[in-house]
DNA sequence: CATAGATTGTACTGTCAAGTACATTCTGCT
DNA sequence: AGCAGAATGTACTTGACAGTACAATCTATG
């Protein structure tokens, strides 16, 4: 786990049945957050929801604050972990472009329902200060792996030399940002296609003028 | 006003007294939702930053969902009377440049406060869909406007013939709500500057192969 | 000016949610 | 076994907020 530091008033769970019990806790406070926003979501449903007490709550988390800000570190691991195992290999086109599918069906499998480190994001930023620092810490982890494989296909010269991997990556965590909101709002995964086609042409327009192998023309594969 | 369906419980201004009221509430309303969200934002902090008492609220709005759509029209006509007079002349290289840098310049006195829009869409796409569809109709307006530019241009002869200006123009808006989103929980504009240039990157991709004027290699602009 | 309807002020109700107190049961350890 | 501390259940307090009732005041207009 991501925390590990010495927070004054909630308890670390102990036992192994504490353990569980915590992380039933987390588990539906993430599943209730998302579907309802923060704001939306009661202790009581999450209690109901996990199956536990309200006491359990406030032994395991000093107040709502804190459950919430372990859901945002919780959910971060989860949205990335949806995206294995291509989000830690991104260091060719058919990876970017295997990632692509993943991401739209993820999208489509939650039924349009937004990205939840997004969607946290924008209710939380002006609001819990510390809950803003973890969701940024989220983005650039996420932001830290497609730099990570653009600068792999750069050392293998799929990219220019000069191409600001650091500029593309952000575009590309732009991109999927504005398009599942979008795609959200619109209830179509159209969107989000869209827009990452579009960022990942901005990341061929970097492609190296004499590549090993030709890069693919355009692949664009869109559904009517 | 959009509007005019019958809603039975709420009534329409009829004196200047009672429009002037009315646009006071929506104007409050407005900003408090824009600083602390629509949970967040209570029918008594809305009276009192409006001046009116409570009665009034329920006297123009029928409850507060019916208040909140009535903000996400304003919200709309202000977030693109704020890009005018570009938004809706897109038609050059030099409008785009323009348009850019007034949306980074708002989104820097807004002190990275992200999109109005795209905060309601985040928190109320999944709960009111009447709201759902307002907002959607919103970024539709938005999105015609950078596809009427584009259009534009591609008339010019500014853009290649095939050209596909509808996916430029949701590229665009993608990359804008992205970036928004990113540099709110940043707090940092940054995010913003990258991901529209990076949009504008991907319209200059298509740009005509022999155009009129040249296009500019890449006047990238960037504040260390 | 008089009146009907629009507008506004005051006070109230019911509900729900966050947080607290304290008693009880379980679990690891000697 | 028996104890200390962890884990859990029940009941309560407090405050805030959506929505309602009703009376008072203003305003357009005949």
């Amino acid at each position: 786990m991501t925390g590990s530091s010495p927070i004054p008033r909630d308890a670390s769970p102990v036992t192994s049945k504490g353990r569980a019990t915590r992380a039933r806790i987390v588990d539906a406070a993430a599943r209730l957050v998302y579907e309802g926003g923060v704001a939306g979501t009661s202790l009581d449903d999450v209690g109901l929801a996990a199956g536990v007490g309200r006491s359990q709550l406030y032994h395991y988390f000093a107040d709502k604050g804190e459950l919430i800000r372990a859901v945002i570190s919780h959910a971060t691991d989860e949205v990335l972990d949806a995206q294995e195992p291509y989000l830690h290999h991104l260091d060719s086109w058919e990876a970017w472009e295997s990632w692509r599918d993943i991401v739209v069906d993820v999208q489509r499998r939650r039924h349009h329902g937004g990205c939840p480190l997004g969607s946290l994001a924008s209710e939380l930023a002006d609001v819990d200060e510390r809950a803003r620092e973890l969701l940024a810490g989220g983005f650039d982890r996420w932001e830290a792996a497609f730099r990570e494989g653009l600068d792999a296909m750069r050392t293998k010269g799929l990219l220019r030399a000069d191409a600001d991997t650091h500029a593309l990556a952000l575009t590309v965590l732009a991109a999927l940002q504005g398009g599942l909101l979008l795609s959200q709002t619109r209830r179509d995964a159209a969107p989000l296609e869209v827009a990452l086609d579009g960022a990942l042409a901005t990341i061929r327009a970097a492609a190296a003028a004499r590549p090993t192998r030709p890069s693919p023309a355009r692949p664009s594969r869109r559904n009517p």
